[in-house]
DNA sequence: CTGAAAGCGCTTACAG
DNA sequence: CTGAAAGCGCTTACAG
């Protein structure tokens, strides 16, 4: 790997001049600059990122925090597009990505001390669980952190408005006529609450009363459940019009449920969604749904992160709310009793 | 941040002393060592990567190519478990993950230089166009690299044994008496072509006799055009008694495609997928399909390649074939006429 | 057993 | 416009 000082002989103009031309300082004579320029890229010079790091405190990487346990992290569709969109945009922004552990080797490291040891400029919090006291020292410290999907005081926060969104479906249902709506929801974190109060406040602007068991708890992306479930619903004397599954992929149970029982999708029971996934629109209904834009939540941490590292004085912590759209598919039939 | 002078400061002994006792070394007094370690930890000192790196010429830093274009990526469920598993199982070798881009903020910069810039200790190809030339450099450069699922003369390579794994599920479906067996294929990449040729040699290890319409061209997770295609299928005169989706997500097209017809699931049709996951394990019947190991791709890919990195003499460029499992469900009839 | 010194590759005030 | 020098935080041969 080729070094300055080499380059600096080549040229035979000090270390201290390479540098300068290198990095654009103005007093430097042109003809230097060219040559020193030329012969970098003749020799294939590239800067050790760990030299300059050292020197300057600033390394151009940022750590995230993406907890791969259990059904968390890269194996979940939506974080993983999140994370995608995320890595693209600070890459135009000059940044780098390492993941955050909290072990390295035997060597038990906290999250905290893992950014520390390899100096990251910033930090973004994906997924994680947000209950754990690494992850709140994390949040609390000295770095530039933006988080998603949770909000702690000190740090910029990207949430997506599920609340919003989940009303917003509701509202739509509620429309075409629709008061028996049921709501099988996933397992109760931050984002399952919002959306179960935005369906309860549609559901109370409308004056819609909510019988207890129309409100039932399963698991997202989880056909096989959501298929049972439904199928409970589809069995009480008072049958719900339309069923709300917790995303786009257990709705194909719901519609299956629909179809063992005999019944015909959307004529007989009308079905909704979330997510908006272009791979789930099929199963021969376009299915109604919420869109969550994952890969603007990325772009957008991106964005903040960058803000607050290049321009700390002038940024305060913020919530910013990512609108979700709604998706109108045909699965929700329109109800002629209003 | 704390450093290994105010260590030395804080303990009243030399630098040098400081830095032994951190690191272990015997010519140290038990004493001094202990005093050093306990000041390190109530200072909360951890040193600092990028120094230590530039010193080491080692920076505990494993470069990850993860092209994000379009359906590839992060995005897509395969390669996402893989990495997830490869950082992982990095972490515990104490490595740490940077994604290698292309370009570092408006500045050009090609994969291999981007890996000399961060002098990464190694590197892994998760996902990339082999055929650029970008790539080509980089796995023909001497950074100890390994692949997936792709071999290159130089590298390391863990592959996915598709040839095997397509082979096994269709000599299941032959046993089970079928010989009119139609594969929707994905798009035709080398993972395709390995897939099609294991069926097709399954196919003529049993003699059996493949007419050209039944092998067609589809997309990879894709419900809707896999049922369009299935429909075709099954409109032929010599309609297939068996049809082998892309994989397990679009085998739910080819089983609309069968409800539709008004004929019924392995009854009259039998269906198989490919990938074993969990999520898809529904649809009223229990698909018969094949378990890619993406877990275990990712781990042995993290293994070779540190052991690349620190043996690198006794580690010469192998192509390790990672089997797949046949997942025996009921959605393969078993046909008496045999 | 301990410490002074050199050096990893870079940047930047400062002097000329 | 150019260059000598100091220093970023660490490690390690070497001398004592």
């Amino acid at each position: 790997m080729i070094t300055i000082q080499e380059l600096s002989k080549q040229c035979g103009v000090s270390v201290s001049t390479v540098s300068k031309a290198l990095n654009g300082y103005s007093d430097i004579s042109d003809k230097t600059r060219e040559l020193v320029i030329k012969t970098a890229n003749e020799m294939g010079y590239f800067p050790n990122a760990n030299a300059r790091a050292l020197k300057l405190k600033k390394t151009f990487n940022i750590g995230v925090l993406f907890t791969t346990h259990t059904t968390m992290g890269l194996r979940n569709d939506y974080f993983a597009h999140v994370l995608s969109a995320f890595k693209e945009e600070s890459a135009k922004k000059g940044y780098d990505i390492t993941f955050i552990e909290n072990y390295i080797g035997r060597r038990k490291m906290t999250y905290l001390e893992h950014c520390q040891f390899r100096h990251f400029d910033g930090v973004c919090i994906v997924c994680a669980d947000y209950e754990d006291q690494e992850v709140v020292s994390l949040a609390s410290s000295d770095f530039p952190v933006v988080t998603i999907d949770y909000a702690f005081n000190k740090t910029n926060s990207i949430i997506s408005d599920n609340y919003g969104g989940m009303k917003q479906l509701t509202n739509y249902i509620i429309q075409q006529g629709h008061t028996k709506i049921a709501y099988i929801h996933g397992v109760k974190t931050l984002v399952t609450k919002n959306r179960i109060e935005g369906y309860l406040s549609a559901m109370a602007d409308n004056k819609v009363k909510v019988p207890k068991e129309y409100v039932i708890e399963g698991l997202y992306r989880n056909p096989v459940l959501t298929e049972e479930l439904a199928a409970q619903l589809l069995a009480m004397p008072n049958r719900p019009t339309c069923i709300i599954a917790p995303d786009d992929q257990s709705a194909v149970g719901v519609i299956n449920a629909i179809r063992k029982q005999g019944l015909q999708v959307v004529k007989d029971v009308s079905v909704a969604g979330y997510d908006g996934l272009e791979s789930q629109q099929m199963i021969g209904v376009r299915l109604t749904t919420v869109k969550q834009e994952r890969d603007n939540i990325g772009k957008e941490a991106s964005r903040r992160l960058v803000e607050m590292i290049e321009n700390p004085q002038e940024t305060s912590p913020e919530k910013i709310f990512m609108k979700q759209t709604l998706l109108i598919g045909n699965s929700v039939k329109k109800l002629h009793h209003i």
